[in-house]
DNA sequence: AAAAGTATGTTGTTATAACAACAAAGGAGT
DNA sequence: ACTCCTTTGTTGTTATAACAACATACTTTT
């Protein structure tokens, strides 16, 4: 097990290897390889392990009662998944949690966390505290996603994503982490749709993009 | 201060009453009355305390760049608000909370909590499991209103909110804590076209309603 | 290098939502 | 009971997204 990498992650924050060995040997965790596409946390399940991405990354999603995917979160290496079902007894977890890649997740139970933490236990405090930043954090990205559909048109939801990953990169040039149809999922709207309405905005002259690289020209919010 | 009330709360869950007036000194909590529309806190600004609703209730909204005002919540008696925020340090608020009805709100400072626990103080490793558990289920109802608005159709995110109230009231009839142009902005659509696709599912016999009061007659879930 | 597979772009048609403008119903206050 | 005001429903028009089907890259495999 790699103690440096994972004193380096959020979770681990402000905790040290030897006490992260301590912590992975109390609470009983375990590592599980998967391939690119596998289920990891079937939507109805109830869990009460949260998961640590050593390896890869994976994609939240939702099947809805039609068949339409919809992808809701990509979480790489070093980031953990299923926290807020774990945190609370007898939730059906309401996503699938899928392998977006090859990769390697270590598993903790945090009913053991939660329940034995004592006073006693300095480690466990600092883990409920990181989990309550992370929490907040997902939170943050959940009411992101929201902000980002809740434009009325195709043109608003890109423009929203799309102004928001630029200050995030903090450039008007910029990658983002999805293809064409994990982005149509993410923003709820049809790919070809979306793809249409991209080179109508090129056309437009408010950006330029070739596959997953983006340039903001002139981002005119009142069109 | 009525510590009863605040006991039965959950962010005071396994709290006793005389705890709670301990922590509430210890922390320099205060209240403060609201009217009707009020602003509580306003985007963009930097929190650092939670809010405790003891009276009225809350919205949590949005207002985007083009004026269109979306209602990401609705938050009731004994529930907190803010805390998403108030446990990130420098992190910008990005909705605005409106007074819902006239309100009084109990505000705590929650980087004392976080910051000064020590394994001394029970209390606040309490509060902070407490606060870890409603971060979790807000997150739930982020991610629900995330599927009630990701149909493309207006039925489907009729049906999809509608089917979950009937779950969630155990009933196939209930009322809904939104009026019609709260409805609309929950889903992100247009309010004379929800009225419109309403009468036509109740031509259709999918649904009976009358005002906030609904009946599912027929969830045809294929339609 | 060819073949198969995947991702992206393009176009036309159809379905649907937004919008605007108005009508009707229901409350609140005088 | 009347007026004012708010909420909800209705209709027609316009704008836009979904959908389907195909075309064109670009990758990966053999």
């Amino acid at each position: 097990m790699d103690y440096i990498f994972l004193s380096k992650t959020k979770l681990f924050n402000e905790i040290t290897e030897n006490e992260i060995k301590v912590i992975l040997n109390c609470l009983k965790s375990y590592t599980k390889k998967y391939d690119k596409g596998d289920l990891i946390y079937k939507q109805g399940e109830i869990i009460s392990s949260i998961g640590i991405i050593l390896l890869g990354s994976i994609n939240i999603e939702n099947d809805d009662i039609w068949g339409n995917k919809n992808i809701l979160e990509n979480i790489s290496m070093g980031n953990i998944f299923g926290e807020t079902y774990a945190c609370i007894e007898n939730e059906e977890i309401m996503v699938n949690v899928v392998a977006a890649e090859p990769c390697e997740i270590l598993f903790i139970n945090i009913d053991k966390v939660l329940r034995t933490c004592s006073n006693a236990c300095k480690f466990h405090i600092q883990l409920i505290k990181n989990l309550l930043s992370l929490t907040s954090q997902k939170n943050i990205s959940l009411t992101r996603k929201i902000f980002h559909t809740s434009p009325k048109s195709i043109r608003g939801r890109i423009l929203s994503y799309l102004s928001y990953q630029a200050i995030l990169k903090g450039n008007t040039e910029f990658e983002i982490p999805f293809n064409r149809q994990q982005l149509a999922d993410y923003l709820s709207v049809d790919r070809s749709a979306l793809s249409n309405e991209l080179s109508k905005m090129e056309k437009d002259g408010i950006i330029l993009y070739n596959k997953n690289k983006f340039k903001i020209i002139n981002l005119n919010i009142f069109s």
